[in-house]
RNA sequence: CGAGGCGUAGCUCAGUUUGGCCAGAGCGCUUGGUUUGGGACCAAGAUGCCGCAGGUUCGAAUCCUGUCGCCUCGACCA
């Protein structure tokens, strides 16, 4: 066996990294905690900027691209902003062999940014709302790493938008975390719960923090996407403001939110298996492998080529005539994760049919090479929906609720999430943080309370919450 | 940043305790041939400043000091 990946049940954290390395997403550069992504792994992450730019397109999001490099001075405007930042931001010192005057900031996000640039252009109600993003990369000084899940650079987009009244702004945050959320179940087949962080988990600086949670096999949380809704916080400091319809002087209300290429950590730990990856077809570079069974044999090479030329403007495919075995072939891009394979040997050859492979359950099907279209359509839909199905049943399967203390302290064993009531005081979060090791992942914004006492400190309970060992 | 573990061939590792026939294995890679419906086989090859820098010693992969990097678990974060 060439490629030997740890069991996810021996060691999940050492199948993870094995997967990514044996599937050739990543590898490891010479600066700490910054990966190179190869080809195939860049490829998973063009198809999902692919597919949300797109969508963020579709509601007037318009793309920008904001420098590199924050001056210390403006970064440092908002007090909590730069809290949050400080101690895991990079600092360029010198330039042109001369030491700064003023350090620059690597940007760890571009909040700041946007808002001294929006208050320059920012003078009417006619130029609201300004609904802008950026693809990028970003630097946070990370003390570990481990590749897509952290890692000191990452890419990701950053939205930025600003409106002329909370409720607008608000109400974006929430169409932009539903963006999110289809994308998730559309796209990437990954199940979620919508929620708000607490304040302790919110983003630095902002009012509200609303976050795609989703849960790996293992049962850890990711939180996968967010969405913040900063009010007239940054407004006020950078003085972002404008005249409304009776002439007044206002501030705006704004909003930021983010999806990094951590969703790929998700990608793998939801739908991965001890064979490696599993891709959903929407987002797979490669979604389906032809794989001659006797690649020297003509009617077999040319079969193949055939199937190969009718499909490749209708699916990213590819014919892999090169001469490792069949056997070979099969494992490496089941490592790979592509989610159709289709093989044509002699039998095959024979009755004008192929076989078809799914990654997802292995099943194996034969088909008339003349019905193949149809077959990959109704497949694919099918895999799309497996693949939603299998890991809302995991989901839903690790969600445990609990109604006391000692019930939360017995469920601890099991992996997942705990979802309980709490009466929204930071002290029984710290608590259960500290005693049982678990955060808050979210309030979740179907809350169902109708009444109850939290857990931790007996009080009334103001809403549901889940906690939750994160990654 | 705290606790632990690990750096030897492209990969996985043996060798380190007890310094000296100790530069090794398997896999991969190259070439040729036979194979091919679940990681094929045979033959012939190529590949190393033993992470890096100092030190101890007649002699260091092996002992000492420092340093860099990686992994796991905490803390912190998307």
């Amino acid at each position: 066996m060439a490629k030997e990946i740890t069991s996810t049940s021996e060691d999940f954290n050492k199948w993870y990294t094995d997967v990514i390395k044996k599937a050739e997403l990543v590898d490891y550069s010479c600066v700490r905690g910054c990966v190179i992504l190869r080809p195939y792994g860049f490829a998973i992450w063009e198809n999902i900027t692919g597919v949300v730019d797109k969508l963020l397109k579709k509601i007037g999001v318009e793309n920008v691209s904001m420098p590199l490099l924050i001056p210390e001075s403006l970064l440092r405007q908002e007090k909590d902003h730069i809290e949050g930042f400080n101690v895991e931001a990079a600092w360029v010192t010198c330039g042109g062999g001369k030491e700064l005057s003023e350090r620059l900031c690597v940007r760890p996000t571009s909040e700041v940014l946007f808002c001294s640039h929006f208050s320059q252009i920012i003078e009417s109600w006619r130029d609201l709302p300004k609904l802008y993003n950026q693809w990028c990369s970003v630097v946070r000084w990370e003390k570990t790493s481990r590749p897509f899940l952290r890692s000191v650079e990452f890419h990701w987009q950053e939205g930025h938008t600003i409106h002329s009244e909370h409720e607008e702004a608000r109400e974006f945050t929430i169409t932009i975390l539903n963006l999110y959320a289809d994308f998730f179940r559309e796209t990437l087949c990954i199940p979620f719960i919508l929620g708000k962080k607490t304040e302790k988990e919110k983003f630095a600086g902002a009012k509200e923090t609303y976050t795609v949670e989703c849960m790996m096999k293992d049962g850890k949380a990711l939180q996968s996407a967010t969405s913040h809704f900063f009010g007239s916080k940054f407004a006020e400091v950078f003085e972002i403001n404008f005249r409304d319809k009776n002439n007044a002087e206002k501030l705006v209300s704004q909003t930021s939110w983010g999806l990094s290429t951590r969703v790929i950590a998700a990608i793998i730990m939801v739908h991965g298996d001890d064979d490696g990856l599993v891709l959903p077809p929407k987002i797979a570079p490669i979604q389906i492998v032809i794989i001659p069974i006797f690649p020297k044999r003509e009617e077999i090479l040319k079969k193949s080529n055939e199937v190969f030329e009718n499909l490749k403007n209708l699916f990213r495919i590819k014919f892999d005539a090169s001469d490792h075995t069949p056997g070979w072939k099969f494992a490496e891009y089941e490592v790979k994760g592509v989610p159709i394979r289709i093989e044509i040997g002699p039998k095959d050859v024979l009755n004008d049919e192929c076989v078809l492979v799914r990654r997802d359950t292995r099943e194996k099907k034969k088909c008339f090479i003349k019905d193949l279209k149809k077959n990959l359509d109704t497949m694919f839909e099918d895999i799309n929906k497996n693949l939603y199905l299998k890991a809302l049943k995991n989901m839903e399967s690790r969600i445990f609720k609990a109604n006391s203390w000692n019930e939360m302290v017995d469920l601890l064993g099991y992996g997942g999430f705990i979802k309980t009531l709490w009466c929204g005081a930071p002290v029984c979060e710290e608590k259960v943080k500290n005693e049982l090791g678990l955060s808050s992942r979210c309030m979740p914004l179907k809350n169902k309370i109708t009444e109850g006492v939290c857990p931790v400190c007996g009080k009334e309970a103001i809403t549901e919450i889940f906690w939750g060992k994160s990654y």
